[in-house]
DNA sequence: CAGCCCCAGGTCTCAACCAG
DNA sequence: CTGGTTGAGACCTGGGGCTG
């Protein structure tokens, strides 16, 4: 939940986990603030629980992020404020594996920086972004928008871009593209799949002036390395 | 629309090698 | 030793994709 170490990004998949959804003021994860998460918890690929408040971000909340989520000033009027509902949300989360579309570079960036504002610690738990998911499965594809996936597989988008709604709807995307993944051959998983040691993050083939090695995506940052 | 990040491709840098 | 060449990694940049 907590600690002095993030989470690390996994590109597959798992059957516990806590799907998630931010709706923000904005998408600058340094001006911007939250107006509503929502959650959903899943056992053996089956929602067992939800979690959705809106947030009263004190400030107007812009013209162009209401035309998206269509939450309004009034909406979040009388609604408490991230700091109150944020340690709800971790309580509801616990130490599971979060799950979301486009994650690593949106939602979760809010989910550290409130973490560190707050608490002056760091969000540990490991999560999955179904984007990168979406993208090993279908690199053919020009988009992958969670609309797409959701059109792919004939899910409802109705209601989409408020959290709850988009919750649900990725959660029965992700069951969909754990079959894709079924479905892959292994050596095409695995070569993906090589996760550095160090850093957590994914490592790639690399050619050197030794020959072929492994090294971490993560570089300059981690500089670990490996023999092929 | 704005903002952020990833990724591919191009350019730069530097070490190794070789000839003179 | 010096200078030219080569090749691989580091770094930069622009386009594309995704979010609200």
């Amino acid at each position: 939940m907590l600690g002095n170490k993030k989470g690390k990004m996994i590109c597959g998949y798992v059957p516990d986990y806590v799907l998630f959804d931010l709706e923000t003021t904005g998408t600058s994860c340094i001006y911007d603030e939250v107006i509503e998460i929502s959650a959903v918890k899943v056992r053996s690929g089956k929602v067992v629980e939800e979690f959705s408040q809106l947030v009263n971000p004190k400030r107007p909340i812009p013209y162009a992020a209401s035309m998206v989520n269509h939450i309004s000033d009034e909406m979040v009027a009388n609604e408490p404020d991230f700091g109150q509902v944020l340690p709800e949300f971790l309580t509801f989360a616990g130490d599971d594996i979060l799950v979301g579309h486009n994650i690593q570079t949106f939602d979760m960036k809010f989910l550290y920086r409130d973490c560190e504002r707050l608490f002056q610690q760091k969000l540990t738990n490991d999560y999955v972004d179904t984007l990168r998911v979406a993208k090993l499965c279908f690199p053919e594809w020009r988009h992958r928008r969670l609309s797409d996936l959701a059109e792919h597989y004939g899910i409802s988008t109705r209601g989409a871009h408020r959290a709850l709604t988009d919750c649900k709807m990725n959660q029965q995307v992700f069951e969909y593209l754990a079959k894709e993944l079924e479905k892959m051959p292994a050596a095409k998983k695995q070569s993906k799949e090589k996760i550095c040691p160090e850093c957590g993050l994914p490592m790639k083939k690399r050619n050197g002036r030794f020959g072929e090695f492994w090294g971490c995506t993560g570089y300059p940052d981690c500089r670990h390395t490996e023999n092929t």
